[in-house]
DNA sequence: CACCTATCGGTGACAAAGTCACGGACATCA
DNA sequence: TGATGTCCGTGACTTTGTCACCGATAGGTG
């Protein structure tokens, strides 16, 4: 399915904005009085609870739109999640009414965001049931191998790659502590599946890491 | 906000269908092919794993829509999910062009679905921050209160109520296993907070059982 | 009634994961 | 050359989940 995200800008219905790494959506004048869909960039959703836990639910990326301020267009649903943005981010904005009669005028834009929201809930609850069903070691092998970034030295070396994240942010991640991840880590590595540096992580086996995913 | 379920019921446009309780929707001729709405009884949708966990991720209440279907109407996206009657329960069934057109046509019924769409999203995130957050014992409390049933006997002892759930439905409703329940249970009761039967629980303190909710 | 069977619940032993409280290593910057 | 903040390692402990097994109870059925 296309989306007519193109149109939209060409037509002058949607507005730009530009956006900074590491802010916060709802305090920079994003309210909920208009549409948000992410142009560029990346934008992590994330439970944060009293107790200054942290979890990440999702990221909205390019092309997709923010399904939460969508909710506060419709219906007044409360959210406990934090967006924030993890790279510079370029947002189009499309006023509330502006947004009622595209809903209506076109079917393309319809599509589109009920195709947001379908995403959406399925990701969501592929996520919950990730976190309820698998272990710790398999979570985060899953999330090393998602995240790592391969180093082509110049043809030299082809099965290295690392993982550019603390134990924090795995933690997080992961749905984990960073305890648990700072040990686990560690069991990997005595068993030579990769090596730990300060900031980051070079994986050494991936193919090893990858059984970790399905098996016991 | 009004839903304009009944208007639909009298033009004819949805059909009607029954379904006794514990009956899997998706085995019963409840394709893809309808917007389903519950018109009246209960639907739980949950999880399963390959290792036969259970746990539950919403209920589908009356006058609610089938957001899985919906997302199966529109995207191709899977589910993990299933979905079975708690109760009986009778459907209403929109076919798929039917609902297209009432897209377009009616934007009473256009809010209708995005209601639908959006109450899922929140209800899930927030359950999934539940699970994530709060204690084993602080999510049975809250179930215990949450299904507790009282039993007013002819206005004599005003406080007492019943849970009809056995050890097992609690666990899956609170995300954790049997043997946890049933351990916390018998926890309580030596605080004297309830009574444990065959296949229910009597409350004795519900304002005890209360505080457990937030604190410590 | 006696028996069979399925469900329900109790329990011990253990494994996995989370929490708390440190302390040390490293980087950055004045 | 401190001073500070982030990152990571670790021990001790608590909470939760898992496995294996058992007895108790309810509801049939001959």
């Amino acid at each position: 399915m296309k989306n007519p995200i193109e149109d939209l800008v060409q037509s002058n219905v949607a507005s730009q904005t530009t956006l900074p790494a590491q802010q916060s959506l709802f305090n920079h004048g994003v309210k909920c009085d208009h549409y948000v869909i992410v142009s560029s960039g990346v934008v992590r959703v994330e439970l944060l609870s009293t107790s200054g836990q942290q979890l990440l639910l999702y990221r909205i990326g390019e092309g997709q739109s923010c399904v939460m301020t969508t909710s506060c267009l419709l219906g007044d649903n409360q959210y406990f999640a934090q967006a924030t943005t993890e790279t510079p981010v370029k947002l189009l904005l499309i006023p509330r009414e502006k947004f009622r009669s595209l809903l209506i005028e076109s079917s393309e834009f319809r599509d589109f965001v009920f195709d947001g929201f379908s995403e959406r809930l399925s990701s969501l609850m592929q996520r919950t049931a990730e976190l309820a069903t698998n272990t710790v070691d398999q979570r985060l092998a899953a999330s090393l191998l998602a995240n790592a970034q391969s180093q082509g030295k110049l043809g030299h070396e082809g099965n290295g790659s690392t993982v550019h994240l603390t134990h924090e942010q795995l933690a997080i991640e992961i749905g984990s502590a960073r305890e648990v991840v700072s040990r686990r880590l560690a069991a990997f590595e005595k068993m030579g599946l990769l090596k730990r540096y300060r900031g980051h992580v070079e994986i050494l086996d991936q193919d090893s890491l990858a059984k970790r995913l399905s098996l016991s």
